[in-house]
DNA sequence: TCGCATATGGGTCGAAAGACCCATTAAGAA
DNA sequence: TTCTTAATGGGTCTTTCGACCCATATGCGA
């Protein structure tokens, strides 16, 4: 699996900014191209060839809807909206778009909601459930087998509680139960101590993306 | 100088989380807190106590201005916009904030200008010269204080070269030399071990920007 | 029902880490 | 020149870590 090649198109450099930031975080998705414009977005599309579109609706000139409707060949486009409600559902799905959403929702819903649109699935026909199946980054299949236990103490590791009696305490079990974890992390991680356990989630990705 | 403190408030989770993160990002700045409506504002800055706080205007059940006049004590305060006309200009100032940004704006100019709020400067009677000054990281001087060579072991760590001896072979020094180095790089870092000093570097970005 | 994985816990022991004391050399800055 | 700092090194001592052995309870799926 490789990354998903993202471009995003808003008028407020904030929003574009601090999105293509975020985004590019993420282990499996990188925001290749950005732009503020609706008319630079067809130029943008045909030089970056991103696997997926992230475009606001409202943009000065060139509205996100007429702009994605003068693409040829448009990959997978989720349209975001400030407002609430979908006023231009429908539209945008006439325009060529695979999903409608809000800015009111959080960061890891529409990550998955890329990784979806990604995969070829049309949003407005999915269910939440269908949803569900991307919210977790596509991650190195070391670290699938980390529980959830484990990963309570690598979050603390990450958080700057290395010593094994502060992480009991922070988790309200004994100092032994953590070390038992921390071994096992180490297996699944390929590693010797906490310090590269600690380096290992952090470049994995890991201390952003767990809830 | 330590790290700016910011709060931010905004009813739309993706700048919410797009920013919080974009922020989090740069060495100098950290998001403490983050609310989605203008009506849990006091309560969070009470609790974190911030620095700075970010505050957007348009906000549903209380607007941002009526938000921040009714904190005490109130920190240095950004009111960010969606419209590009200072409408609101006037009132920001009135209502006890330092400044008025448009979300039109770069990151890296919100940077800037959440720096000069911390230093007590009033953004609405600044000059893009007196902002400049600004544009630019403040350095935590805790990381300037970090030797090449104290560097080079916070690379090995990084790297997962975490055992003394394996980082005393692959710098071709003692293993006494690297835990001198470490014991200094603890002090100036304030952590107590190795695997804090590496999450730090991390955070830090020691692991991107150094040659 | 019978595993199997998760999460919790115990103990022992050798190796490693970190805290404290210290010295020497070389390079710059005052 | 003198003073500071970086970088190198030594020794000792206590605490912690990680490896290895183990047990028990729970829940879940075959």
């Amino acid at each position: 699996t490789d990354v998903i090649r993202v471009v995003i198109a808003d008028d407020h450099r904030l929003m574009l900014d601090g999105l293509s930031q975020a985004l590019d975080s993420l282990p499996d998705i990188a925001v290749v191209g950005t732009v503020v414009d609706g008319a630079e977005l067809a130029a943008e599309v045909a030089s970056k060839n991103p696997d997926v579109l992230l475009v606001d609706v409202e943009m000065p000139r060139m509205s996100g809807l007429a702009a994605i409707s003068k693409i040829e060949d448009l990959p997978p486009t989720l349209i975001v909206t400030m407002h609430a409600a979908d006023d231009y559902g429908a539209s945008a799905r006439e325009a060529g778009a695979c999903g409608f959403l809000s800015k009111g929702l959080p960061l890891p819903e529409l990550a998955a909601s890329i990784r979806a649109a990604n995969a070829g699935i049309d949003l407005f026909a999915a269910t939440e459930d269908d949803l569900a199946a991307f919210s977790s980054p596509t991650l190195s299949s070391r670290a699938e087998a980390i529980t959830d236990r484990e990963k309570d103490v690598l979050k603390c590791l990450v958080a700057g509680i290395s010593g094994t009696e502060d992480i009991a305490d922070e988790l309200y079990i004994s100092q032994k139960t953590v070390k038992n974890h921390l071994a096992s992390i180490y297996l699944k991680l390929g590693v010797n101590d906490r310090t590269q356990a600690a380096v290992e989630a952090m470049k994995l990705g890991l201390d952003r993306d767990w809830a």
